[in-house]
DNA sequence: GTAAGAAATATTGTATACTGTATTGACATT
DNA sequence: AATGTCAATACAGTATACAATATTTCTTAC
């Protein structure tokens, strides 16, 4: 990489806690650390090659994301969820995504909107392609951008939180026959509506936006078992 | 209060971080900490007599309440809100709100309606007796009822989080002239809503009164200065 | 063999000690 | 006087030590 002559990266330390916390999520995230299993200060401790200390830090932080569950002198454990713990998270986020969109038809910048309406092809493409790991990355990017131009901070940092939690589900969702082609038709409605500019419009196609995407894990779920 | 035979309240016992964590909250919500101020750990472990290993953990968690602002290798300081963070937030909070009050009229049960009903009088009767405390009391029972009966876990916990950041303005705010007469207006409609089980009506007054308050809020932070 | 209870162990809670970095202030240089 | 340098200090980051409690294991009584 080339240095601009004055090194903006200045910030190459990270604490050990946010290094054990991101290790950690991941872990949880990806699977690694499975629902109900414990994790113990010390074990985690040696296996990390750190301290106690970050992490208990570590730990806590990953109580407030509801990535753990701690019970005091007994000890932390990844936090299962529930069908209807996931329905719950759904429908506040319609609610978040609802305000999101409704505020992109006001508020999003035109190279912003062409940005969007790019990622169209990179769907179709991976649609056609059937990969779904792309899609699913493309489709953060396209919610993180409606999300983004709100310039609502707060609204962006409880999005990310919600998201965080059903990172577990989102690719086995997008797997199923015929959910990415929806998808994208319904992302093409709702850059139609912030290119015309219609709050309530695009308001209305997020909701259903959600409302599908439940359907599909609870679906999902129940073909599991 | 009368024990049970089985006594109940088994769990007195609380960890220090979460003592220092309440306190120190405290401190900040009623402004014995003011924005601004720096959070030094060995002060504070010193002040409330304990290590700085909890009050550290305690500062962890303040941050993602987004009570105070944490800088590695800097220290911690109490987050000062800008009136864009309010508004911010009373976006995000007439979203959740909005969704909230719909649900309740879906589902709320015949004697929490009633029980909502029966706080009617009592801000009545605070609003006569110029009693702004008690009546800011009274109303955020009179929401925490409605978010409750959604059942929506994530519902509640998120907008407890918000409430908790609105919690310094909301007695200044409740202070003007006509402020609570509006506000026990706004209840009316929503308790109207509720009991015609209407949940498009009772999002759309669960919106207003949340712009209602914004507005108020606004008009009182220009006026003070 | 099972249940109750006590000892042993594991684990979290808390305090303290140590390390490294950022800040401050004194002093020197210009 | 303004600026730069270095030492002193204050502070957060991390590790470890100790205390208290929960859990497990092992007896012992029946």
């Amino acid at each position: 990489m080339i240095e601009t002559k004055f090194n903006i990266n200045t910030n190459e330390y990270l604490p050990l806690r946010d290094v054990v916390f991101n290790t950690l999520r991941d872990a949880i995230l990806t699977g690694k650390l499975l629902p109900g299993e414990r994790l113990m200060e010390n074990q985690l401790a040696d296996k990390l090659g750190v301290s106690r200390t970050p992490v208990r830090e570590a730990l806590r932080m990953l109580e407030l994301e509801n990535l753990v569950e701690l019970v005091p002198r007994k000890g932390a454990q990844v936090l299962d969820m529930s069908e209807k713990d996931i329905v719950d998270i759904l429908e506040v986020r319609s609610a978040l995504e609802g305000l999101a969109t409704s505020l992109a038809c006001k508020k999003m910048k035109r190279e912003d909107l062409q940005k969007l309406k790019a990622m169209e092809a990179d769907f179709e493409q991976a649609v056609s392609e059937r990969n779904v790991e792309r899609f699913v990355e493309i489709d953060e990017e396209f919610h993180d951008a409606i999300f983004e131009s709100t310039e609502n901070v707060k609204l962006i940092q409880m999005f990310r939180n919600l998201r965080i939690q059903l990172y577990r589900y989102r690719m086995a969702h997008a797997k199923q026959d015929s959910v990415m082609t929806t998808i994208v038709a319904h992302h093409r409605s709702i850059i139609r509506a912030i290119e015309n500019r219609d709050s309530e419009e695009g308001s209305t196609v997020a909701h259903s936006h959600i409302k599908f995407q439940t359907e599909s894990i609870l679906r999902m779920m129940h073909e599991k078992q």
